[in-house]
DNA sequence: CGATACACTGCAAACGATTGCAGAAACGCT
DNA sequence: AGCGTTTCTGCAATCGTTTGCAGTGTATCG
């Protein structure tokens, strides 16, 4: 079917393990039989099958990716650098989803190691790690974004504690002292390091921490609608809401939308990790972002040192923060104490129609 | 390292032959000594080495699906589709991104068949027709989305002159009659299509097709911009835009805000395709659905098929077309005619108002 | 000029499975 | 008991590479 290495020797007059040799460039070989055999190899079109060799030398030249779901914007990016880095070194990267569920994390592993992976890059459930424990002895293994306890395996973090702590003195710094907090559950490193972010910076501005105005749940867009609800109906609601529990956002949106909510000017938003259409949304909307792009190179980075190290790629080095930054856009706005309320009030701003702007913009 | 079958045989006081006649269950091992080698097996925790196997055999159990990004959300549930029913098969999904770049997807296709995929889905750019017939003789292809017009390769395709059909007329119902569509290269199939949907939706209900009221664009969120001022600055603006160039939205979405525009008051929009925060969005956005995730089960069935075939899995038929639905949200309404069009109206409703404030624009 | 090193090359054994072929065991039948 | 079937098992080749070892030829040196 396809030109193996025999066809190739044989093309040449020389022997298999000739041909091996100099297509491989152990410099075992003379120049010019090298130089002959590279010729005729191309002329033939021969490629040599990975699935052969990978018998022999137990590389299979895969790298695998898992990662929860493909929705997540930050986990798109995130593979769209891996891939390309990977083809870029002759990998072929095996992009996984295992759905933040235990089980299927742990099926999906037993397969990778059955097809002899070269390397793993996976964001651990956090609930599998006697197994992948296990699996790091035979390959090299990177986490990323979240840790997974049970294991001591070198992790690609993002600097969620700055990140939160970024977001809210930037809060602050626009004047708001209510300020609300969506975050994620509380038993995910995420979720509390956050936390801890917001409060650091609570704490050093001064402003005393009140509990009715922090909210957890989980990763989903309902959580931000509950949330966002219990903020907005407190006697004293917040002047700006850090929704630090990115699948939160969508609801949140909504909730305000249904209210009428004027962002920034009724309530500052501010969230964690970006999405595509953030930039677009009117207003844009303000972010912290947690460094997807970042977090993934540096994943690959260390995963090829340790391939490269063959064994001990051990640095000493146990876990990376990858530096979050805040990114202005249009929805925080500086809070001025003596406005009134969320209260229905009525818009004099239309100041603005539509015959101004649709100028040219 | 690991466990393999000479180990599980010599276990068992068995050869090698008959430890593998056992396992893989030909049926030409005695009942007894089968399970006794099945039990073994377990016990030992003997898993097959696919590669080995794969040299043996040519089989990978790796299926390929090739598309262009994870960006669009459409691709996100197909890999989430694809990637659930192969593992059900014991198959492992090679996930690989070829940005629609002719150059990416050829090498990622050689790449593919160097690692012996035992089938593939891909969405073509439709510059590589010869590469693919090539490969389509060694391997199973089923095509997906979009057709390579120099290939005679099966193809699930979501039926877009239906779905263009379909939402248009949709509007049409709801008493427009100037109707924007902003609309994908033509050079792609799914513009030409969805071009052709609209035009006879139009010549249905009887109403002159207006080239002005009709922009094409490449697939990225400044087309929606560009051609949507040039439709909102029309002296007779439309009522209503069908924006059937999905990554469009983005952009439209934004013109609209910045140039004060109430959706549905205003004008009516009707996207293409799903995003995970259309439903979210306030309002709530209505879409033509591509049913993208019955694409990937049929891709997947049809891909099976040829694969169990062995060889001739042709059943005559060469495409598929899946369904388009309109999904009914908030963001079209009646047009009135009598209203006035879209010139500065101040709103009543006044809750969008200072969104497009932020002069920003 | 003979010995010794050196640079190449080829043979053959792996890697871990599958599979055609032939031998062994078990059985039924005359 | 002898013979033919049938059923199971084992040997060994094979898939396409890589790689240790031994062999060949040529250059180098004393």
């Amino acid at each position: 079917m396809s030109v193996t290495l025999k066809d190739v020797a044989q093309a040449a007059r020389v022997s298999v393990s000739t041909a091996s040799r100099a297509l491989t460039g152990t410099g075992l070989t003379s120049e010019r039989t090298q130089q002959r055999l590279l010729l005729i190899a191309r002329e033939l079109g021969y490629r040599p099958n990975p699935i052969a060799r990978g018998l022999k030398t137990g590389q299979s030249r895969l790298v695998a990716l898992l990662v929860h779901n493909l929705t997540n914007a930050s986990f798109q990016v995130m593979a769209e650098v891996v891939q390309a880095r990977l083809k870029a070194l002759g990998y072929q990267m095996l992009l996984c989803i295992g759905g933040d569920d235990p089980q299927q994390e742990s099926d999906t592993l037993t397969t990778l190691v059955d097809h002899r992976i070269d390397g793993l890059i996976v964001v651990p459930t956090g609930k599998n790690g006697a197994q992948l424990k296990a699996l790091a002895k035979d390959i090299p293994i990177v986490c990323l974004v979240r840790r997974d306890d049970a294991t001591d395996l070198e992790t690609v973090l993002a600097d969620d504690p700055q990140g939160a702590y970024l977001g809210t003195r930037h809060l602050i710094e626009l004047g708001h002292k209510r300020i609300g907090l969506i975050v994620g559950r509380q038993d995910t490193t995420s979720g509390r390091e956050r936390l801890s972010g917001y409060v650091r910076a609570l704490r050093e501005a001064g402003i005393a921490r009140d509990d009715t105005l922090i909210h957890a749940g989980h990763y989903v867009p309902e959580t931000g609608v509950t949330c966002c609800r219990k903020l907005l109906d407190l006697p004293r609601p917040p002047s700006a809401i850090f929704v630090a529990n990115h699948e939160a956002t969508l609801g949140v949106l909504r909730v305000t939308a249904e209210r009428n909510i004027t962002i920034p000017d009724d309530l500052s938003l501010l969230c964690y990790e970006d999405m595509p259409w953030f930039e677009w949304h009117r207003p844009a909307i303000s972010i912290v972002d947690n460094g997807a792009r970042d977090l993934a190179n540096l994943a690959v980075d260390r995963l090829l040192h340790r391939m490269d190290a063959k064994g001990n790629g051990n640095d000493g080095v146990r876990e990376y923060r990858v530096g979050a930054r805040l990114i202005k856009r249009d929805s925080c706005r500086h809070f001025d104490a003596t406005a009134p309320a969320k209260s229905g009030k009525s818009k004099s701003s239309s100041s603005k129609s539509s015959a101004a702007k649709s100028a040219k913009v």
